[in-house]
DNA sequence: CTAGGGTTAG
């Protein structure tokens, strides 16, 4: 007979020291004999069968038994000389690895003169419920080479542990091994062979033993539904729901679920209702994935239903409801909410005792995320920390993306390194996030270091590197790069197109913009969204084709989507074109009269040609619309701190020698011959003022800061979060020439950096 | 057998 390869036996400890249970030897045991009838079992006329009932009973009971408790029978087990018999032994076990105590039950294990089946069962399974697999399997071999034959539960188990070890070659033999000696294949194995070979792909393997099976349960079916759904075959999964005699709670639970992993949301939000009208129980499960499905539809009625749901049948106390809360409360913008859940949780049930509260760490960190409030979400990322929580790739995936938003290096790279230190594997989501960060944070060298350090590449990692040179304008590398990409046979999908669209249309690419417009949807069959259209309304409009943007919106039936309008409109504000700022500003605030941009944009481009009247008309409407801009501020980091300026703002410690420095400077620079934009200014104001409102944009603040405090020839590195200046432009250009300074700022849209008196944007922005 | 958190653009 051919012999399993099972790693690694265990070699067992034959310890009899009593002193690794440390209560005993002070053990209060007159505390138990009133809760626990041991004496009187004593005196019945089979003690042992009684003994062995009562353990069985207290292993069900609620609330679970105490390690006090647990060690009082153990006492007493012993006293008794009840010990050697393997049934009170596994008993006794049984309560050890229940209460989560491996340790003690180890060993006892280690103990027992007689270990059975069941006794091995035990132990093996409680190794593999903590996650060590490996030990599982490795007690599985030594109980083989102890000639104890394993039942049902422990093969079972043991292909539990090949899934988990990802360790298809050792399920194979497990089952050949089940094959050559004859093990009577019931239903609850042969479900657990099916879900080993569907777990690894082996549709043929599944089916065969499906085909085979005599007694079906709805296990069996469920997993025949979910190995469709798996590979995408919705139609024939909802066959055999339909067709499966045991259609229950969970079978819902997999096709919705399984709808919603192939982006079937609509299809998915179907079934469900079905489901509740049939009159269907909806669990635990149920709940938790409708709290999904409602936020990534972004139903917020839907989603305060199910929370009432969840209210009302007890479950939200649930650690896994409660991250579906919270993620549902975040898609759907309503924060508060979400924080509340979240600072509501001190008692939640640990369901199955492996959830922790790292993961709910990570949803509510993501929540704050993707609401673009980064800086609370590093807020209580530090938080986390303090509070001793797990760091994973999760939490560190949005943590990145925060300091993406916030244009936070040093912390990003701090987390970066803290994170390899810890030794995690890679991953292509937190690569595609770090490419980003750097990206965004102005580092291309280390932005393009991560790329290049990824191993397996989706197209999620090859658009972040695309985009992230796109973010410089650096339309020549994005071609080569999007070509790249093709080489290795990754298809592109509509975001790679926006990146590469917008690389064409910020670096003057008009004509390779539009072949890849004709491509995208030729070759790729992608139909172009909104982002696509603003893509080339943009692209056309910056290249002054202005008309030809009017056009192309018109013959694509475009002019509900406002984004076309807004970038129509930055067009004709770039080219000083007040006839088709004025139009498109019309269907602008008609379709979005709440709209800021629209508003500010309009006025600007009025004020530019010096019309106040209408300019200040804008603003008044505005103001009686109750419609605020946001304010124009620019930050620059320096020493891990982090120095926020607004324009004309004196609240910096150091704000005299900022704006001496500057004033200084400003002289210097007309002397080699710059005059001030002062078109750009937006409010009617006496020329001199007009100047200084000018010379002191929260971006000089920046740059002038930046200037003082570092040593010579440092590059200086500002974010501005609404777009650059033509003015500001203009100095800096000239700013870099005047101290060999390289200036790096990131504004709404892109990167300029300004070297020897020049933008690496070309002023073509 | 079935559940929760993450990436890219605008």
């Amino acid at each position: 007979m051919r012999t399993l390869k099972i790693p690694n036996p265990v070699q067992l400890k034959n310890s009899t020291a009593l002193s690794k249970f440390p209560c005993f030897s002070h053990h209060p045991t007159r505390s138990f004999n009133n809760v626990l009838p041991i004496d009187p079992l004593l005196s019945e006329k089979n003690p042992q069968r009684a003994f062995i009932g009562l353990l069985k009973s207290i292993s069900r009971r609620s609330p679970a038994p105490s390690l006090l408790e647990i060690e009082f029978l153990h006492c007493k087990t012993i006293k008794a000389s009840f010990i050697g018999n393997t049934n009170v032994g596994n008993g006794i076990l049984n309560l050890y690895v229940k209460y989560g105590s491996i340790g003690f039950a180890h060993a006892l294990f280690d103990e027992m003169l007689q270990r059975d089946a069941l006794t091995w069962t035990i132990l093996l399974s409680a190794y593999s419920r903590i996650g060590n697999h490996e030990l599982s399997l490795g007690l599985f071999s030594t109980m083989l080479a102890d000639k104890v034959f394993p039942n049902h539960f422990t093969l079972a188990c043991v292909l539990k542990c090949c899934i988990n070890l990802n360790d298809f070659e050792m399920g194979r033999e497990v089952h050949g091994w089940i094959l050559r000696n004859g093990i009577e294949l019931d239903v609850v194995l042969q479900n657990s062979i099916m879900e080993f070979y569907a777990k690894f792909g082996a549709f043929e393997c599944v089916k065969r033993v499906f085909g085979k099976m005599i007694e079906r349960d709805v296990v069996s079916w469920n997993i025949m539904i979910s190995l469709y759904l798996q590979i995408g075959d919705t139609n024939r999964s909802m066959e055999l729901f339909r067709l499966s005699p045991f259609r229950d709670v969970s079978s819902w639970n997999i096709v919705i679920n399984g709808h919603m992993q192939n982006e079937l949301h609509s299809r998915a939000l179907q079934l469900l209702y079905e489901m509740v009208n049939l009159g269907c129980r909806l669990n635990q499960f149920t709940l938790s994935i409708s709290l999904v499905l409602a936020g990534r539809l972004v139903m917020l009625e839907l989603g305060q239903q199910i929370h009432g749901q969840v209210l009302r049948t007890g479950f939200g106390h649930d650690a896994f409801i409660k991250t579906s809360l919270i993620d549902m409360y975040s898609k759907c913008g309503k924060m508060e909410v979400s924080k509340a859940i979240f600072n509501g949780i001190h008692q939640c049930t640990y369901y199955d005792g492996l959830v922790s509260k790292d993961i709910l760490w990570s949803s509510i960190i993501a929540g704050y995320v993707q609401n673009g409030r980064s800086e609370d979400a590093i807020e209580l990322f530090r938080r986390m920390l303090r509070e001793g929580a797990k760091v994973d790739k999760f939490t560190l995936t949005s943590i990145a993306a925060a300091c993406s938003d916030a244009g936070l290096l040093e912390q990003g790279r701090q987390m970066h390194a803290c994170f390899e230190k810890l030794g995690h594997g890679f991953d292509v989501f937190l690569t595609s996030a770090l490419t980003d960060m750097y990206a965004k944070c102005g580092s291309m060298q280390d932005a393009h270091k991560t790329f290049d350090s990824t191993s397996v590449r989706n197209v999620v990692s090859w658009t972040s590197i695309i985009g992230s040179y796109a973010l410089f304008g650096q339309g020549r590398e994005v071609i080569e790069l999007y070509e790249k990409m093709l080489e290795e046979n990754i298809l592109p999908n509509e975001i790679s197109f926006v990146s590469v669209l917008s690389a064409c249309s910020h670096s003057g690419l008009i004509e390779e913009g539009q072949r890849y417009y004709k491509s995208m949807q030729e070759d790729y069959g992608i139909v172009p969204g909104v982002e696509h259209f603003t893509c080339m309304v943009d692209l056309l409009g910056r290249a002054g084709l202005l008309d030809q943007a009017k056009e192309f919106i018109q013959e694509n039936k475009i002019s509900h989507h406002s984004a076309v309008w807004r970038a129509l409109l930055a067009a004709s504000r770039v080219h000083n074109n007040i006839e088709m700022a004025i139009y498109s500003s019309e269907h602008l605030s008609r379709l979005e009269p709440y709209d800021v941009g629209s508003f500010v944009l309009l006025s600007n481009t009025y004020a530019t040609q010096r019309n106040w009247m209408e300019s200040s008309r804008m603003r008044n409407l505005m103001a009686c619309r109750g419609i605020s801009k946001q304010p124009g501020k620019s930050w620059i980091q320096l020493k891990g701190e982090l120095h926020t300026f607004i324009v004309g703002d004196r609240l910096h410690p150091r704000a005299d020698e900022i704006y001496f420095y500057l004033e200084n400077l400003l002289v210097k620079l007309k002397e080699m011959g710059y005059s001030s934009r002062i078109d750009m200014v937006l409010h009617d104001l006496e020329e001199e003022q007009v100047e200084s409102a000018l010379n002191f944009h929260s971006e000089k603040l920046a740059v002038a800061y930046g200037i003082i405090s570092t040593p010579c020839g440092t590059p200086i590195r500002v974010m501005k979060n609404l777009r650059i200046c033509v003015d500001c432009h203009v100095v800096f250009k000239y700013i870099s020439q005047a101290t060999g300074r390289e200036i790096i700022l990131r504004d709404a849209h892109r990167f300029h950096c300004f070297k020897d008196g020049r933008c690496s944007c070309g002023d073509y922005w």
